[in-house]
DNA sequence: CGGACAACCTGGCGGC
DNA sequence: TGCCGCCAGGTTGTCC
């Protein structure tokens, strides 16, 4: 489910409950949530450290501790949020972990699939080695990119979702910019054209900052932490528009099956060559 | 290095 | 209604 820009609105929507609190003890009914840290020790490490500040890196929300850093990923059902003690949302029909927290509050992960994790880490490079560069960033830029590609010989679109070279782009927004740069989604990493790098450079950008705006897409799982929808997906040009028309030129949205995922774009705009 | 594919899991949906 | 197969926004590891 969530993208960069799913992933940075709960981080934005979670840092006012968040900050400042203290972690009293934590659950768990999966204990695979946690990836190998028994829920004891994790409760035992957890215990008495305060949040001193939360932000995303690629899809990851880490939240800083006073010794720790609470690393979580939603992975495609994961939801984040906090509650009080006795409230009852409809997301925690899928709660397997929550942290309790000093004033009467929860921080409550829930997540359909469980493929989700929470986790504590002395650092984000053990668990996460090799993340690319953040778009939104000053560090990504035309020309950078630009070099990245002309060392990969594989199609386009899977190099976006490659979290090495660039952290943070999924499925969807891959398929957004690439229409938007309107290069096809099998062309050659290597093939792109200074120009066509550098627009495809702007296109992610764009994608992504709009759906930010939009506080992310909410197709099916995903919801920002005080449980309403994003309204990302009400500017998706080819992302599940199978057969609809191009909003630039009519011809209708083709779907293939690239990388093990489904891949939108328009054969028209996008052209091969 | 790259591509294919399985694994991790469950829910929702379309088809019959 | 019920059952079945298929699909899903992510990441990692293995095999060839």
């Amino acid at each position: 489910m969530p993208e960069l820009p799913e992933v940075e609105t709960v981080v934005r929507g979670l840092r006012e409950p968040l900050v400042g609190r203290t972690i009293l003890d934590v659950w768990t009914d999966w204990p695979n949530t946690l990836r190998g840290m028994p829920v004891a020790d994790f409760a035992a490490r957890a215990h008495g450290q305060a949040v001193r500040s939360i932000h995303r890196r690629a899809k990851y929300i880490v939240c800083t501790l006073d010794h720790d850093l609470l690393v979580v990923h939603l992975k495609m059902t994961g939801r984040l949020y906090v509650a009080e003690n006795d409230a009852v949302v409809e997301a925690d029909r899928w709660v397997h972990f929550r942290a309790q927290l000093d004033n009467g509050q929860q921080l409550r992960f829930s997540d359909a699939r469980k493929f989700g994790f929470v986790k504590l880490a002395p650092n984000l490079e053990t668990l996460a080695p090799r993340l690319g560069v953040e778009p939104l960033e000053d560090g990504f830029t035309p020309a950078g990119f630009s070099l990245q590609l002309a060392r990969h010989r594989t199609a386009i679109k899977a190099l976006l979702l490659d979290q090495s070279i660039v952290a943070g782009v999924g499925n969807i927004y891959a398929d957004e910019a690439l229409y938007l740069a309107r290069i096809h989604p099998l062309r050659p990493a290597n093939s792109l054209s200074e120009d066509e790098a550098a627009a495809l450079h702007a296109a992610i950008r764009a994608v992504l900052a709009e759906a930010i705006e939009r506080e992310g897409a909410s197709i099916s799982w995903y919801r920002k932490p005080d449980g309403s929808r994003g309204e990302a997906q009400r500017g998706f040009a080819v992302y599940g528009r199978e057969g609809e028309p191009c909003l630039t030129c009519g011809t209708p949205i083709e779907k293939i099956r690239m990388a093990q995922r489904g891949t939108h774009f328009c054969p028209n705009c996008q052209r091969k060559s």
